[in-house]
RNA sequence: GACUCGGUAGCUCAGCUGGAUAGAGCUACAGCCUUCUAAGCUGUAGGUCAUUGGUUCGAAUCCAAUCCGGGUCACCA
């Protein structure tokens, strides 16, 4: 925090630096700001921040009484356009700031579209997000990572930061083999066109088909006799599926065909996919062309000695002295592993890009793998290393339990969406508010709603845990929920409408209140919250968690419901007061939107 | 087994750089639409913060042990 500016200082943060300065003052000893604790006074109390005194107590060889009255008298007296009165309770020093203040921070903000945003910093952060792979549709989980990454991205924007999407496709391997011979098995020549279906989800069924023929193969051969074991290996189609892997590296070219063909269709239900939830990428890099990335690392790397190589000539890295294991980093065959390639694309996304810090929003069953590409680019000494971060994120769960393809109970990302979006027209349709919209509106509003439920369900959670995803409450628009909020800022624009002569002649400028209506409550809480936003976008930031933006916001709408309920603005008691609720409500409305737009969340008009 | 993350209200989650009587939402119950959008507001009910011990003025928060659950420990990605 720089204090030279205390225009753009938090109130906690002038707090903290203005009672260090008193404790200098006062007792000649030198105070860091950040050693002071500063909370909010819980409600029982009189006051609106609170300075816990206790730690300084011992040191300075004072009672808490005395120096929380030697304290207050000083900073009230010092700081008489911030702070107004005092109270001593145990150890605690209740703090009331002044009446102007919070009228000076609306009057300053309220017609600022950037309040909350911090001005650019030069710095380029990389988040890479997304990454499916190319042999099924996305789902649930995808969801939870797409939404994060965005989100992410978008806070670090808000926070300065030059930001680079990226998305690794894994379009190669194994698993996409399965669901290319499956299709020369049981396709009969069947395409996405001549069956109406999304190109993923059709390339998605010949990846079931695979493993349900696999699994049939394996009780016929067990049935005739063979181990489980063995069976598993000698299926027919699974040594097919093998057989074309190998051919795919080897370049042939009906293999290649094949593949090709299948993944453009699997790129374009993606692409639809991606349009309806809002993902978008400024790089997509493909599996198939960077998985041999990152030989020639292997390489300096046994110049450097980082690596050593065993007698089958694989080559590993003993990451043992960091608590961890060996690891192989290439194959004695001389071919490159997972890692291997990771450390490549480290190292060239570096070279295109040259961030500061690279972000890879990847579920926490990698966590361990992150630990070690991290710690062997550190070693090899690349410049990006020490950029790397792992943004890990718990798995979604259902009420019943995990989502397992076996049983059927993943939930497909493009029904979800669509059934959010159902709900959210059925719920619109009840309510009955927007009946003279056009189709076109109607179907926008429709979208919002819907994906605006389902985003901030995923989001308003902290991303490191695992979360439960139940339909039911899911797609309650009530409550800790995207279209409360929504909902909150549609009341406000309307009324901001209502009232737009005021709004454009007077332009809500409040110079000076009248002694006799001071701040109620309400206006001062609401006041308080919505002077947190910068505060929390930087949080969010630091700590990578759009749930904190979510959290927020949704008590910014809590307050400004509250607010609304108890005051009118458009018959306020008096022309200060219709203006300073204005003006509230107007940076109300700035805050959810552009709080809602961290989130990747869009906010109505009306609804 | 080793490592790692977690366990807070019936359910889903905040709070965790130690601070006042642990908070929301959902659910249940009771109220509030002649006044700016009731997708709203107000109130009631709901807790041994997994357990035990420790650290100290003070512990949901820090430490240790135990119990329970997830993840990882592939020449898979």
């Amino acid at each position: 925090m720089q204090p030279t500016n205390v225009k753009n200082m938090s109130v906690v943060a002038q707090i903290k630096q203005v009672t260090a300065k008193a404790i200098t003052a006062l007792y000649a000893i030198d105070i860091d700001d950040a050693a002071i604790l500063v909370n909010t006074t819980k409600p029982e109390f009189e006051g609106d921040y609170t300075v816990v005194l206790f730690a300084f107590v011992k040191q300075l060889k004072k009672s808490p009484d005395a120096l929380g009255q030697e304290l207050g008298d000083y900073l009230v007296a010092n700081n008489p356009t911030l702070l107004t009165a005092y109270n001593v309770i145990k150890g605690f020093l209740n703090l009331s700031i002044t009446d102007s203040y919070w009228l000076n921070f609306t009057n300053t903000n309220f017609n600022n579209e950037h309040f909350g945003k911090a001005a650019p910093n030069s710095k380029r952060v990389m988040v890479e997000y997304s990454s499916p792979n190319t042999n099924k549709p996305l789902h649930l989980g995808h969801l939870r990572n797409n939404f994060l990454g965005w989100s992410i991205a978008e806070i670090l924007k808000a926070n300065g930061y030059d930001i680079v999407k990226t998305c690794i496709v894994n379009d190669r391997g194994i698993h996409i083999c399965k669901s290319m011979i499956a299709w020369q098995l049981f396709a009969n020549g069947a395409t996405p066109e001549s069956t109406g279906m999304k190109g993923d989800h059709f390339v998605g069924d010949y990846y079931v088909k695979f493993n349900d023929a696999y699994k049939l193969e394996i009780e016929q051969l067990i049935a005739s006799g063979v181990t489980k074991d063995q069976a598993e290996k000698d299926a027919p189609i699974m040594k097919a599926a093998q057989q074309m892997l190998i051919d795919w590296e080897a370049g042939k070219p009906d293999v290649m065909q094949l593949w090709q063909t299948m993944n453009t269709w699997v790129y374009a239900g993606f692409n639809t996919t991606y349009n309806s939830i809002g993902s978008d990428f400024d790089k997509t890099y493909y599996e198939s062309n960077t998985y041999l990335l990152g030989k020639d690392l292997v390489e300096q790397g046994l110049e450097k000695q980082v690596f050593f190589q065993k007698e089958d000539s694989s080559v590993w890295i003993d990451l043992t002295a960091d608590g961890l294991d060996e690891k192989i980093v290439r194959r004695k065959d001389g071919t490159s592993v997972y890692i291997t390639q990771d450390i490549g694309l480290a190292e060239q996304k570096q070279k295109e890009f040259n961030a500061d810090q690279s972000i890879y929003v990847v579920g926490d069953e990698q966590n361990y793998h992150f630990k070690v590409l991290k710690l062997i680019c550190q070693k090899l000494g690349l410049p990006s290393a020490d950029g790397i971060f792992h943004l890990s994120y718990g798995m979604v769960e259902l009420p019943t339990g995990k989502m397992k393809s076996r049983e059927g109970t993943v939930v497909d990302a493009d029904d979800l969406v669509a059934e959010m979006i159902n709900i959210s027209q059925q719920k619109t349709e009840e309510l009955g508010k927007v009946k003279d919209f056009s189709n076109d509106e109607l179907l926008s509003l429709y979208n919002t709603i819907g994906l605006g439920a389902l985003k901030f369900f995923l989001l308003r959670v902290d991303p490191k845990k695992k979360m439960v995803f139940n339909p039911e409450e899911s797609i309650d628009f009530h409550g800790f929920t995207g279209p409360f909020i929504q909902y909150t800022h549609a009341r406000i624009k309307s009324i901001l409408r209502k009232m737009e002569q005021e709004v454009s002649s007077f332009k809500f400028q409040v110079s000076s209140i009248d002694s006799d209506s001071p701040l109620l409550p309400l206006e001062k809480s609401l006041a308080i919250t919505l002077e947190l936003f910068p505060t929390v976008i930087g949080e969010a930031a630091t700590e990578h968690d759009p749930s904190k933006v979510a959290i927020y916001i949704f008590n910014v709408a809590k307050t400004f419901n509250s607010f609304y309920t108890e005051h009118s603005i458009a018959n306020a008691e008096s022309e200060e007061k219709k203006l300073l609720r204005l003006q509230l409500s107007q940076l109300s409305a700035q805050v959810l939107k552009t709080g809602m737009q961290l989130l990747g969340i869009g906010v109505p008009e009306r609804m």
